[in-house]
RNA sequence: GGGCAGGUACCCGAGUGGACAAAGGGGGCAGACUGUAAAUCUGUUGCCAACGGCUUCCAAGGUUCGAAUCCUUGCCUGCCCA
């Protein structure tokens, strides 16, 4: 197998769509002979102060080039996190200040060294050459792209179609994606199929501004835990790569045995048919395991999965993870008791849940609404909300 | 600038003078089932001192015994014309 095959063989693995296979494969060429490694981008919004395993898909992909020994850029859209990217979304998103975009940032560069090497990984902002451009540059920049040309997108084109609102500043978006490759002189863009429209964009506008086109990868989007919409902070089904190990253990053992597959398809090197031959379960448990141990280490792991058979499997109170609450001593209505824990956000649902048989004190289920909890100093209630959420109350003397 | 159509709970969306805390769907939550899942089924989904009370249908006024529903003005969105 020549270097070239061998380069190319990693590189498609998982992917969707490799435009144009055949240029990319004149630039490993190129690449090899010259030894001058291809300048790989692949951007990032900060419109969330963290990544999830969704992200972890492209970043994977990057490492992988990383380890044939190409430059790595991991652009930070902080720019055009002012923007707001109108991708698969069916309104236009909130911008966000300058402010939250620059913490978001910060996250961001702490997060992926998780899977990068920090050593070999060129961190951009994509602000260093837009806060220079003028309105005149800009311009010119937008007179590269028709109105229709936009409207093909089709996100754009649905809501045109059903009489949403589209602000301008929203067909700036794949404009200034574009220009990013053209101002860091991509070779390889790498992005989500829904990134498809925007990665062409790069391709024409470093075509305008005399460069090679630079090759577009498409990856597959991961489903988030509700295993059907995309994982996206905005839905709020995603795995944080900074959630806490129990949680984010937790969330992957509460997601389907087929969206468990996909899983371990995207994110990890696993055989899947030594996976499918595995009890579910217990490949659930391996997989979460995992992930732990990549974003929390291995005794974090260990932990998160000790105290997830405790709670689940064996029922017990998870005393070490449980909320603690200290509230003054003397008789509490229960309904009162729960929102001050925290596991209910209004009396009213605190009184539902209890109707429905969700609220236990110290494993016994209580059914009446009217519960007053007699609150004796010093003692330490166990209280537990549906399946996962707890608390230990403890009634103290006067403040 | 002119004309037309709209703005209803987390989302979509019915309702066009009283029976409306507001249909239906989605989502969420709880229960059953289970592998701790998923799927499925059931219940629930404004707040409170709770068989009652209070605050909601873009905002502010107004008509009325009574308004999500009618009128006025404002703000916002879409389409058409200029």
């Amino acid at each position: 197998m020549s270097e070239v095959e061998r380069q190319l063989a990693l590189i498609a693995r998982g992917t969707v769509e490799i435009i144009q296979k055949k240029e990319l494969e004149e630039k490993l060429a190129a690449s090899i002979k010259e030894r001058r490694p291809l300048r790989i981008k692949a951007g990032f919004d900060p419109t969330a102060p963290d990544l999830h395993l969704g992200h972890t898909v492209l970043i994977h992909k990057l490492k992988h080039f990383q380890d044939l020994g190409h430059e790595v850029i991991f652009l930070i859209g902080d720019f055009t996190g002012m923007i707001g990217d109108p991708t698969g979304v069916s309104e236009t998103r909130k911008s966000l200040t300058k402010e939250e975009v620059r913490q978001n940032a910060k996250t961001y560069e702490r997060q992926i060294f998780k899977i990068l090497d920090p050593g070999r990984t060129t961190l951009d902002f994509n602000s260093r050459w837009m806060n220079a451009m003028t309105a005149e540059q800009l311009i010119h920049l937008s007179a590269h792209y028709s109105v229709a040309r936009m409207l093909e997108r089709d996100d754009f084109h649905k809501r045109y179609h059903d009489q949403k609102p589209i602000s301008i500043h929203e067909f700036l978006y794949p404009l200034v994606q574009g220009y990013d490759s053209v101002a860091l002189e991509a070779d390889v863009e790498l992005g989500g199929t829904d990134q498809k429209f925007n990665l062409l964009v790069g391709r024409d506008l470093q075509r305008v501004y005399g460069q090679p086109p630079q090759i577009v990868i498409t990856m597959p989007l991961l489903e988030g835990t509700d295993g059907v919409r995309k994982m996206s902070k905005s839905l709020g089904n995603y795995i944080a790569l900074e959630d806490r190990p129990g949680d984010m253990f937790g969330k992957i053992m509460s997601i389907s045995d087929t969206l468990m597959l996909r899983y371990y398809e995207l994110l990890t090197t696993e055989d899947l048919n030594a996976v499918k031959a595995m009890h579910p379960m217990e490949a659930k448990l391996a997989l979460a395991h995992r992930m732990v141990a990549t974003y929390h280490g291995a005794a974090a792991a260990d932990e998160a999965r000790a105290e997830f058979q405790q709670r689940f499997s064996q029922r017990e109170f998870p005393v070490e993870s449980a909320e603690r609450k200290t509230l003054p001593a003397g008789p509490t209505p229960l309904v009162a008791v729960l929102v001050q824990a925290g596991l209910a956000p209004s009396k009213t649902e605190a009184r539902r849940l209890i109707a429905q048989g969700g609220v236990e004190i110290d494993g016994e289920k209580v059914t009446d609404g009217d519960h007053v909890m007699a609150g004796e100093l010093g003692r330490d209630y166990r209280l537990k909300v549906g399946k996962k959420r707890f608390a230990v109350i403890r009634f103290d003397g006067g403040a």
